[in-house]
DNA sequence: CTTGACCCTGTAGTTGCTACAGGGTGTAGA
DNA sequence: TCTACACCCTGTAGCAACTACAGGGTCAAG
C-alpha cells in the first residue's frame, strides 16, 4: 500500500501522514526499490486509531498516550479511563466559555442601531473605558 | 508609563504588547532616553480595546479590522455588526461541534469496564476497523 | 556599589498540520 | 520511443497567537 492509498483510505492527507511518522506517532514502513513508503493492514490500523482519536479531539500527545496504552493488553484499563474523563472535562470547559461568550456577543450585536460607528454600541462595548483620544 | 504597567494594566504579558507592535496593531510609542517605550492614554485605550475583543475570541485579523472601522467614525455601523454575526455563526457551529463530540465521548467513556486494555471498550470504540495485527 | 527588578532586541519554540520547491518514478497513450 | 502526467521523495517555511529564552542595558533602594 502506497501512501497515496493509506492516507485516501484514512481521509488524511499524504503530507499528514509523512508528518505523523516524523513525530514518531506512526512507525516508519518498509521501502520499495524506488524508496516509496510501503505501508501494511498494521499501519493502516494504527492511522485508523489516530484519527479517529483526533476527531475526537484529542491532542496529538493524549494520541500518543492512548496508543501506548493499547499496545500493553494486559495492563488496567483505568489509564485510558482517565485520559478520557480528562478530555471530557476539558470539552465541557469549552462549550460553558463559548456559550457565556455567545451571550454576551449576542447581547452587544443586538445593541446596534445601525448608525455610524461614532454611535457604534458595539465599538463602544469593546473599548469600556476609553479615555479622551490624545 | 512603561510597558510594564501599560501590560499589567490590561492583563497583558509584556511580550505580547511587543508582539502587537511588531505586527502593526499597536502604533509604536514614544521612547525615554534609555529606550524604553513609552505609552500614553490612547495606547492603553487601544489595547483594551485589542484585549476585550481577543477575550470575544476575535481573531487578531477580525480585530484589526474593527480597529481600521472604529477609527472612521462617520462611517456606517454595518461592517462592524457584520463581523460581529460572522463571528456570533462560528461560536455557534464550535458549540455544536463540541456538543457533538462530548455526547460521545461520553457514551465511549460509559462503556469503560475497567478490565484490562484488551477488553477495553475505549479503545476498541477509537479503533473501529481494526485488521488483526501482522 | 551592588543587588534586583525592570527594560531592550532578536530568535526559536509551541500545536497540528499545510504548502511549496526541486527533484525522482511509473505507466499509459501517440 | 517519447512524453505527459500522476504519483512519490526530502527538506524547509508558513499559519495563529503568542511564549520563552539568550544576552545584554538601566535604574532605584539599601
Amino acid at each position: 500500500m502506497k501512501i497515496g492509498e493509506l492516507a485516501s483510505a484514512t481521509a488524511t492527507k499524504v503530507e499528514t501522514v509523512r508528518y505523523y511518522e516524523k513525530i514518531g506517532l506512526l512507525p516508519p514502513p518498509a521501502r520499495t526499490s524506488a524508496n516509496y513508503r510501503a505501508y501494511g493492514h498494521d499501519h493502516l490500523a494504527r492511522l485508523s486509531f489516530i484519527r479517529r482519536a483526533r476527531d475526537l479531539g484529542f491532542t496529538l500527545e493524549a494520541v500518543r498516550e492512548l496508543l501506548t496504552l493499547s499496545d500493553d493488553k494486559a495492563q488496567s484499563c483505568d489509564a485510558v479511563d482517565g485520559i478520557a474523563r480528562v478530555h471530557l472535562t476539558e470539552i465541557d470547559r469549552k462549550v460553558a466559555d463559548l456559550t457565556a461568550l455567545r451571550v454576551e456577543l449576542d447581547r452587544i450585536i443586538g445593541s446596534c442601531r445601525h448608525g455610524t460607528v461614532a454611535d457604534c454600541k458595539i465599538i463602544e462595548t469593546l473599548a469600556p473605558r476609553t479615555v479622551p483620544a490624545k
